[in-house]
DNA sequence: CTGCCTGCAAACGATTTGCACCAGC
DNA sequence: GCTGGTGCAAATCGTTTGCAGGCAG
C-alpha cells in the first residue's frame, strides 16, 4: 500500500524519513505549493529540516514520478515574437520548447467558463515527451542541466 | 505601417531606439531566444547597450502586446502531487495557477506525431484568462510582482 | 560496512532596483 | 522642460553545489 516504499525498493533507493514527509505535505494539499511553502508545512513535523532537503526531495520524486512540476521551468524567460496563438512542443529532457501548428490542433477550442469565474483570453496546448536528439541520445545520458550560459560575464 | 510607433502613442509612450531595436531582434528569429540571445543580437547594432535595457524594453513589449513569454514563468518553482493528468488555468495577472476537470477538455486528444521527430508522453491544455479575483480588482491595480517572500532568511 | 542522504554555508545565475544622466516629445 | 528611459553597479532571490557527518539497507 506505500508507494514510495515499492517504487524506492525498485530503484535501490533508501526511503527517508525525509523524502516521506515532503511527499506526505506535497499530498496534503490540494494546490500547486512552492519549494518554500512545503519548507513551511514540513518543518512543523521537522523542525531541523533545510531547505536544500526539500529541494532534493522534491527532485526525486518528481523522477520517481510521485510528483510534478506544474510550471515548464527553466532557468530564464524566453521570449516570442509571434502573438499569434500557436502550441508548444515542450522536451522534457532538455526542456527545448518548439511551437507546433499541427491539424489536429486546430480541432480544439477552449470551453466557455462563464464569465464570472475565469475569464480565457487565450490557451494552449502543451506537448510534453522527448525530441528527436533526447530520444537519440537516450535515457542514460546526462538529464541535462540546462543552464544558458551568460559568455563573457563582467564578473565583479 | 509601424506597429510599435502607434501603440506606444496610444499609451503616451516614446519609441525609443532600444525598444525598437530589440522588437526587431525579436521579430528576426524564428526561436524563442532568452534575454541573453537577444542580448547578443541587439549588441550587434547597439554595442553599448546594457542587458538591463533588454530586460526592460522586453517588459515593455509584452504589456504592448508585441511579444510574449513563451513559459509561464514565475519566481519559483511549483510542485503538484497529482500525477494524473488535468489541466490548468493561468491567470495572467497573478500567475496563480489552478487545476480544471472541464468535460469538454476530455474530448481532446493529442496527436501522434510519429516517433521519429518528437515523441508525445503527456500533454496538458492551459488556459490563461483573469480569475475571479483579478477581474474583480480590474485592470487599473498593481500588475501583481509576485515574488513568494520566505518568511525569515537566516540572513548571512 | 557502503552508498546514498542530510544540513550547512557558500557559490551561482537570472532578474531587479537605486541612482545619476540622457532622450523623446 | 518634463517625463520616462537608459546604463551601471549592487542587491535580491531562487536554486545548486561542496563538503563533513549520518542513516538506511
Amino acid at each position: 500500500m506505500d508507494l514510495l516504499e515499492s517504487i524506492s525498493r525498485e530503484r535501490n533507493l533508501p526511503v527517508t524519513i525525509q523524502r516521506r514527509v515532503v511527499l506526505n505535505a506535497l499530498l496534503d494539499r490540494d494546490d500547486h505549493p512552492t519549494v518554500d511553502q512545503l519548507f513551511e508545512d514540513v518543518k512543523v513535523r521537522m523542525p531541523g529540516v533545510s531547505r536544500t532537503t526539500i529541494y532534493r526531495a522534491l527532485e526525486t520524486l518528481v523522477e520517481l514520478g510521485l510528483a510534478r512540476r506544474t510550471n515548464h521551468f527553466e532557468a530564464s524567460a524566453r521570449f516570442d515574437g509571434n502573438t499569434d496563438h500557436h502550441h508548444h512542443l515542450v522536451c522534457r529532457r532538455c526542456n527545448h520548447v518548439a511551437d507546433i501548428d499541427h491539424p489536429s490542433l486546430k480541432k480544439f477550442t477552449p470551453p466557455h467558463l462563464g464569465n464570472t469565474a475565469f475569464k480565457v483570453l487565450d490557451y494552449s496546448i502543451h506537448l510534453e515527451g522527448l525530441c528527436a536528439e533526447c530520444q537519440k541520445r537516450g535515457s542514460k545520458s546526462a538529464p541535462k542541466k540546462q543552464t544558458a550560459k551568460r559568455p563573457r560575464a563582467l564578473s565583479r
